[in-house]
DNA sequence: TGCATTTGTTACGATATCGCACTATTTACT
DNA sequence: AGTAAATAGTGCGATATCGTAACAAATGCA
């Protein structure tokens, strides 16, 4: 391969590399001590899909291992922010519940996380933000496709 | 702010959060035991902007703390991949040379990636992953100045 | 029904990452 | 020169992440 394509491409997994490490230490830092970027991301998704999901299904839908999952999810259930039952329709596994006061965690840290988004927003406009995020999205699907393709 | 808004910046951080995850996975799978993305990052990086530099430079560099450069670098140092000698400038620092085998580690290493980018180059054009770099690297300045405005 | 296989969870151990604090050295200022 | 402040690196402890293995329950099949 050509090795100015080659580096075409590595230079686009880089700056991805660089954005997430950035704007994971700018969401944390508004967080409440202890509680990191999944903890938020997992509350956040329950209460977007819908609760009651197995902690399987989590761990999938983030693409972590289950015990990553299960550590993540602990922390939640320690501080009362989900609550995590047994699944009636399958001993094997559990049942994820938002708590009342798990989903006021999430608008809280929303509410918080505003003031870094607005700013953002300044400069750059909110099409393009979406036209990015459409065009990520292919290439995380494209990914996420040649992945299932591996053992 | 809208509701709606704010939905597409924090899509944009998702897509983004995710595909780090897979191409990192991707990454690691071809690197040799126990060398991870950021073994492989510094090295690359040495190669690329010269050897020499101090583990506080790449540090900085990575966006990491010093601690978790120290680490990497260690870990690289015991592999033979990299030698740390004193700074003959500043007795308080060190400097990072690469060593034949680093440098052959590197080569082996994007051989290694090469039919992963062949195969993702397939689906999307280098002009398009070059565009999408250039304007994620204006993000990711965005971002950079932003986290400089705080303590 | 009985048994092998698959699936979901978790305990355990290993490593990565990070914050804090300490030491050594340099730099700045008087 | 002499002292205070800043800077570079690292040891230590805490937590996150992940792989492996063990266990329990469900599923498939004879």
């Amino acid at each position: 391969m050509d090795s100015e394509t080659r580096l075409d491409y590595f230079a686009f997994f880089n700056e991805i590399g660089i954005i997430a490490q950035l704007s994971r230490a700018m969401m944390e830092a508004r967080l409440p001590e202890g509680l990191l970027l999944p903890h938020f991301s997992v509350v956040n998704h329950l209460v977007r899909v819908g609760d009651g999901a197995t902690p399987q299904k989590l761990a999938r839908a983030f693409q972590v291992p289950n015990t990553t999952m299960t550590h993540t999810l602990s922390g939640l259930a320690e501080r009362g922010l989900v609550e995590i039952k047994r699944n009636p329709e399958d001993g094997r596994s559990k049942c994820v519940w938002l708590t009342e006061a798990g989903r006021r965690f999430r608008e809280d840290a929303i509410a918080a996380l505003d003031p870094d988004i607005a700013v953002f927003a300044k400069e750059i406009p909110q099409k393009e933000i979406g036209d990015l995020a459409a065009r990520l999205g292919e290439i995380r699907r494209i990914l996420d496709a040649y992945r299932d393709t591996k053992p």
